[in-house]
DNA sequence: TCCTTAATGGAAACAGTTTCCAATAATAAC
DNA sequence: GTTATTATTGGAAACTGTTTCCATTAAGGA
C-alpha cells in the first residue's frame, strides 16, 4: 500500500530517518496505535487494533517494527510475566513524563506511577554514575518494577 | 528415585514444607545447583548441570520446580532479554545480600551489583510505603535493572 | 507397613516469535 | 517525472521455550 495518509503524526520521522530507516504506512500505523493509548500492548494487541483499518499490515511486520523502534529507543519493551513482550512509547508526542511500573502478580494488571519519580531519578542518576565508573559500563537505560497484589485482587482473596 | 542422599543442604526444607510441598530428590538437586553458582541459570542450564548425576530428573520437573520455588519466594525469576527465563536463589544458604543487575544489551552478560544498595533500599522502602498507600497495593518485591553496554562490548565496537 | 495423594517423566501440544523468500514500495539518482 | 536501487513487506513455515496430559512412582502421615 502506498503511504498516502500521514495522519499528521510526524514528530518521530526525524529519529527514524536519522537511523537510516524509511517511513512506511505500517510504521505510521504502529506508532499511531501506541501513541493513542497508555496501555502496554503486545504485538498481537497492536495487530488487532490496526487490522481493521490496515488489513494489509501483517503480524510479522508488527514484530519487526516494534523491534526496530525499540532498538531506536522510540519504544520500550517490557516483560510483565504473562509470557508476551509488551510495548509502550518511550516518550509520547508531547514528551510525557518517564514513569515506572507496579505489577500485580495475580491478575497481571500494570499501574503506571510517577509518584516519587524525582527522588527515584535523582538516586538513579547517582547510582548510574557510580556503577558506570566502577564497572566501565555505559548505562543507557533503567527499569524499576514493583511486584505485588493490586487492590481488586486483595479484596477477592483474604 | 528414592530420596537417599540429602547432601546436607537442609536450610530450605522448612520453607518448602511450610508451603505444603514435599522434599524430593529432584528439588534437592535443583536447589543445590542454584546454590552452587552465582550465574543466572535457565531451566535448560539447570537441567544439563543436573543430568549427569541425576539422569532421571526430567526437564518438565525442572520447569515445575523452578515455578514452585519462585512462587514460594525461594527463587527469583528474571528476564534479561534473551528469550528465556533465568533463575537465581533469592537468598543463599548463608543469607547473602540482596542485589540488583546490570544487563549488557549487546552480549546479554549480567553483572550483579550491591554498590549503593543501601541508598537504593532506603529509597525503595519509602517509595513502597507511599505507593502501597496511594494505590492500595500490597508490594511484595521489586526489581531494578540497568541496561547498557559492558566493558568488553564497548571495546569491541567504537 | 500401608495408604493417600503429591510429584514425576516423556511425548505431545502450545504460543510467542523468527526466518525465509519472492513481491512490493520508499527513496536516491537522474 | 522516470528509473534504479535497495529496504521493507506479508504469509507460510520453522523454531524454541514452556505447558499440558496422563499413566506411573514415591513422599510422608497413619
Ligand atoms: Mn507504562
Ligand atoms: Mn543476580
Ligand atoms: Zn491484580
Ligand atoms: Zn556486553
Amino acid at each position: 500500500m502506498p503511504c498516502q495518509k500521514r495522519c499528521g503524526s510526524q514528530w518521530w520521522h526525524g529519529k527514524v530517518k536519522d537511523c537510516g530507516y524509511r517511513i512506511t504506512a505500517g510504521r505510521e500505523a504502529i506508532i499511531d496505535t501506541l501513541a493513542a493509548t497508555h496501555d502496554h500492548l503486545s504485538a498481537e494487541d497492536v495487530y488487532s487494533r490496526i487490522h481493521a483499518r490496515f488489513p494489509n499490515v501483517g503480524l510479522t511486520t508488527i514484530y519487526r517494527t516494534l523491534d526496530m523502534l525499540a532498538q531506536a529507543g522510540l519504544v520500550s519493551r517490557f516483560d510483565f510475566g504473562d509470557g508476551k513482550s509488551r510495548y509502550e512509547l518511550t516518550q509520547g508526542p508531547k514528551g510525557e513524563h518517564h514513569h515506572h511500573h507496579l505489577v500485580c502478580t495475580e491478575c497481571k494488571r500494570v499501574i503506571d506511577y510517577t509518584d516519587f519519580i524525582d527522588d527515584e531519578l535523582e538516586l538513579l542518576r547517582r547510582t548510574e554514575k557510580g556503577l558506570s565508573q566502577k564497572y566501565n559500563f555505559r548505562i543507557d537505560n533503567h527499569m524499576i518494577q514493583f511486584y505485588g497484589v493490586c487492590k481488586d485482587c486483595l479484596r477477592d482473596q483474604p
